[in-house]
DNA sequence: CCTGAAAGTGAGAATCACTATCATCTGCCT
DNA sequence: AGGCAGATGATAGTGATTCTCACTTTCAGG
């Protein structure tokens, strides 16, 4: 291989970018997945697959609810969305890279990322605890200041 | 209303303690109820609801799913259990009262309670954010002492 | 003790979110 | 250009949870 042509990030072996999204290798942007990720990338809250689909669906009435889910499940693996835990219907969040977690809003869904984390040291889990840490999940719930 | 019986606590507007869980006030501590509660006590990792239909069943043949479902849903609205987050099937813990977290063992599903939290503080979150924080979510992933 | 009302019950149907299957199609490397 | 790994839509299936309903149990008050 080698002789590149427009991006050689995009093949063999390397992540796929999209509006600053990201497919896993080997992963193909069909026009399907693009008006998904066109979707996710203008979002700026949280986003089930249902409303993804439905969506969707207005601009390109022959996409299907599976379509949905498995570009969720390509990007989950690449950490840039990722299932929003809580008592609430099932939601995923768009996610940019790096460590971090959310701030969500119980009264609008927003959804705002923050760097700050005080999740134990995986140092002092296994002092205390005997226990290796591999991650977390935290996610603050409260109301945004929009809404407050 | 007032000559109370054997446990004033457990009338109008209080809640049912037994076996150091909780239940919301007016619930009653039917044989059902409390074939699961001993169930739930007893146990010292994650369960899931059909976990505790298959148990409960050896004992009470007749115990219905939709029972465990509505007990499990009172202890969760008083705190008792919490739902589990993470990428595994849906289950449940039980919670001692007072803010704690979860180490869950991804090998045997074993959970151990820990007063370590560092999840960021609501003042810092006001003044960063806007943001007025309720509560969080903070469970650590990885591998307990036992299965290391 | 009774009794009425509220709360609880089991069984099974229904819903919901998600996954698997399959025949067909298409990006994209060579 | 050609071929094939990967993608697609439709639909059936799955597992967890909730709903419904007819019936029973509990318990405060008389």
């Amino acid at each position: 291989m080698g002789r590149g042509r427009r991006s050689p990030a995009s093949r063999g072996g390397q992540l796929n970018q999209y509006r600053g999204l990201t497919l896993p290798a080997r992963a193909r942007l069909t026009p399907q997945r693009r008006s998904l990720l066109d979707l996710i990338a203008d979002r700026d809250g949280s986003f089930t697959a249902v409303d993804l689909f439905q969506e969707a669906r207005r601009r390109a009435p022959d996409l299907g609810l599976a379509t949905v889910y498995r570009t969720i499940e390509l990007l989950r693996r690449t950490g840039s969305v990722r299932p929003l835990v809580g008592d609430a219907r099932p939601a995923y969040v768009r996610c940019d890279p790096g460590h971090h977690h959310h701030l969500v809003c119980l009264s609008c869904g927003a959804v705002e990322e923050t760097d700050l984390c005080g999740a134990p040291s995986p140092a002092v889990l296994r002092r205390r605890y005997g226990f290796l840490a591999e991650g977390h999940e935290l996610d603050v719930y409260g109301t945004c200041a929009d809404c407050a």
